[in-house]
RNA sequence: GUGACUGUAGUUCAAUCGGUUAGAGCACUGGAUUGUGGUUCCAGACGUUGGGGGUUCAAGUCCCCUCAGUCACCCCA
């Protein structure tokens, strides 16, 4: 009989990996509340419409599509924010602003499969909806940060990297680049370091045929820091406000994991402002999470005005980057306190120390059968447990039971009736 | 959709130039051990070499097809 193989592009939860999906979940909740955000759930899947109605039909091929038994067309969701944005837009004004909101949902996207990308994954949605205020970006830049900590990553090992739409359109105005010129740039640039030089330089020339004017395209691309934009094109709106994130992003102590890159511009087309990634340090600079703002999305979907911000971050690549650090904790015991009998005639006697454990709320297991001692401590060991607890033999006719502690073979005798403090006293020392 | 590479035990990997009955570590099961686990020692089970076809006296090894996986390209909400 040949093993079905499970579906393309998913994973199967062996405790194992299910132990770090909840570690991994754990921390980004922990991230959440503490910056007081809201959870916040949606339906796995949508009508097709709200897809195809951001961003064109040719997305169609990316989902998981199918028709309902009422003929509706439908997709597996492949992201969270139209869904936030069909959720905000319903509720017109009546949601206190701002809204600040956090899921961990699972998406699906039918695309090949390669490293850090499958068909079915999670990620971590935060969104800051009703402020247009540079200070919800810096919120959510210094949230993602955390996140990043929380983890155990530290500045060696990430960076984000934050630049402007706005002012990378009016950088563009500022050197005299056609309009019609923007898109063509946006989608080069997001591949720039993908590709060599030389076919940046060729396929630069495709979009831009003048040599003067591609020659300031590369001076502005060649730009370390903010002042060097506005030592090319004097003073604008945007580049004060980047100013004022940076600012805002020193009070709140996170200068060291942020800089300034014109570079970033993030594929597609609803980002209106400020915009981020966050790169591993030394793995070909792979985006571990992005965002940025999108202040017209929900009004696309028939909503009040409503400016917003939010990233997402994904858990395969955050995965394989904790698990390159070595940052993947070892799974904590499955059970405090294994159940054992000494002789054949106790083996009736473990059930009911069992309940009685486990109505006090300590986690407990024994074996279903009887065998040796040695064999039901070899079953304890390989149950993580930290305690065995001995019944039967000679203790038993006293009213005793033996408590021997794994982690170094030390063993008490406790009464019957101290058992449960007892217990509760060596769970704690650890 | 395009291309490259890889498929051998549950798993990680061996197997000379194409040559005897395809081996080992880990894991698993049992025993040494009828009042004591981790260590050690012994034994056992484990395979249509991804599948199909071809060349050959002889194929895990060479050729063709196919399937699967990995990586890169394309795309990326």
């Amino acid at each position: 009989m040949e093993i079905p193989p499970g579906p393309k592009g998913t994973r199967d939860f062996y405790p194992d990996l299910m132990a770090f999906q909840e570690h991994l979940f754990a921390s980004w909740r922990r991230t959440c509340r503490r910056y007081a955000f809201e959870a916040w759930e949606a339906p796995m899947f949508e009508h097709l419409d709200i897809y195809t109605q951001k961003s064109g039909a040719e997305i169609e091929k990316q989902l998981y599509t199918f028709e309902d038994k009422g003929g509706r067309m439908m997709a597996l969701r492949p992201e969270m924010t139209p869904s936030l944005a069909r959720m905000v837009a319903a509720k017109g004004t009546s949601l206190k602003r701002p809204v600040r909101w956090y899921s961990i949902a699972r998406l699906f996207r039918y695309e090949k499969m390669q490293k850090g990308r499958l068909r079915e994954f999670f990620q971590l949605n935060m969104d800051i909806l009703g402020s247009s205020e540079v200070g919800a970006d810096a919120e959510l830049i210094a949230a993602v940060i955390d996140m990043m900590r929380d983890l155990g990553l530290t500045g060696n090992d990430f960076q984000v990297r934050i630049s402007s739409r706005t002012l990378l359109e009016e950088c563009f105005c500022a050197i005299g680049l056609p309009k019609e010129c923007f898109a063509p740039i946006y989608a080069l640039l997001d591949r720039k370091n993908k590709i060599t030089d030389e076919e940046y330089t060729a396929e630069l020339a495709e979009i831009v045929a003048d040599g003067q004017l591609r020659q300031r395209i590369h001076d502005l691309f060649s730009v370390r820091g903010l002042d060097g934009i506005a030592a090319l094109t004097g003073a604008t709106p945007e580049q004060a406000v980047l100013a004022r994130l940076f600012t805002l992003l020193e009070k709140y102590g996170m200068s060291d994991y942020v800089c300034f890159d014109i570079n970033i511009v993030r594929g597609l087309a609803y980002y209106t402002g400020i915009v981020f990634e966050v790169f591993a340090v030394n793995k070909g600079m792979r985006a571990i999470a992005g965002g940025g703002r999108y202040d017209t999305l929900v009004e696309l979907y028939g909503g009040p005005p409503t400016p917003a911000v939010g990233f997402a971050a994904g858990d395969v690549v955050l995965g394989d980057l904790l698990q390159e650090r070595g940052l993947i904790p070892p799974s904590s015991p499955r059970c405090s306190v294994f159940i054992t009998a000494l002789d054949d005639k106790n083996f009736d006697e473990v059930a009911p120390v069992a309940r009685l454990l486990r109505n006090a709320g300590i986690s407990c297991a024994f074996p279903f059968k009887r065998i040796t001692i040695g064999k039901q401590l070899k079953q304890a060991d390989a149950a993580g447990a930290v305690i065995t607890l001995i019944t039967g033999g000679d203790e038993s006719a006293q009213g005793l039971l033996k408590l021997k502690r794994m982690r170094d073979g030390n063993e008490t005798t406790v009464p019957r009736d101290k058992l449960l403090e007892n217990i509760a006293s060596m769970l704690e020392e650890r």
